[in-house]
DNA sequence: ACATAATAGTTCAAACATGAACATTAAGCA
DNA sequence: TGCTTAATGTTCATGTTTGAACTATTATGT
């Protein structure tokens, strides 16, 4: 028995799947530079994105939406509460929870964001066609509800 | 002029990049629940993956593999110098590299961990076809080569 | 109603990654 | 040869992420 036949190296699904993590990151990356300017990281521009798209989240749901631990959020927020991109308001049927939202000065400093962020993720796939990329971003989705329940 | 038609998440390969991003993110996240047992988290898997692929590399080639800053990867190799994974010996040429090599427990514990990484990849890409998950692969290592130099 | 479970958020210590400054060694060039 | 520049690896201070323990509030079940 060859161990050599078992290497993951020769199953095209690893290698591709490499390929996959490494694109990921390198473009978390690239991205965290392009950000800078805005002084914005990654992370921070992620919580801006959920709260554009669900405005009244709990910091629980925010956490779930960005595979985050709680305590994670809890940490995230002050810098960007004492910015004044958003607020944080308790909800008044249930007092255990925060509801989010954002400012109008969170909102056009995402809108800037996003340009730089879009940029990058043009320029990161200007070589797929509409297809491949439709394609790539349904088999993603595929792989985050097999994995999302293991 | 309305924003709304400016809006990312109006556009497929803003979409589909998010849709990557989280399952990258997921399955990194099942991955290091899973290797708990082994004692070892990605990173140091990416170690082992990548002396085993390139024995005798040294430190900065190894960083740059991973994508990581030089003092990440001398922050990460005691640990695995230490448990006997790895040997760190002193090039005799250039006095100031490294070489880098598995010893044979490093190897058995990456064979093991190796297992376990494949399982989850092959889960998580099994609702692909061979063409769909090459693609995908094709067009991540182009995103890689354009954003490398970026 | 009351005791028990579960949930939302916080705190804190530990693990981890990062980048700048540093020591040592090698390479380039006058 | 010397002098300058570049490269390798380490150290350290900083910021981030995590998970466990904690408080406060709500839901559940008898």
């Amino acid at each position: 028995m060859n161990i050599k036949q078992e290497l993951p190296w020769d199953n095209p699904r690893f290698r591709n799947w490499v390929a996959v993590a490494r694109a990921c990151h390198v473009l978390e990356r690239t991205l965290a530079v392009k950000l800078a300017p805005l002084d914005l990281k990654p992370a921070q521009l992620d919580v801006l994105m959920n709260l554009y798209r669900h405005p009244g989240m709990s910091q629980h749901d925010l956490a779930r939406r960005l595979l985050v631990g709680r305590s994670n959020v809890t940490m995230l927020l002050p810098q960007l509460e004492t910015r004044g991109l958003l607020r944080r308001e308790g909800d008044e049927k249930d007092k255990r929870v925060l509801r989010l939202t954002l400012t109008q000065a969170g909102e056009a400093l995402l809108m800037q964001a996003l340009k730089v962020h879009m940029a990058l993720i043009e320029k990161a796939m200007s070589q797929s066609t509409p297809e491949q990329c439709d394609m790539i971003g349904e088999q993603m989705r595929k792989i985050y509800e097999v994995l999302k329940e293991a």
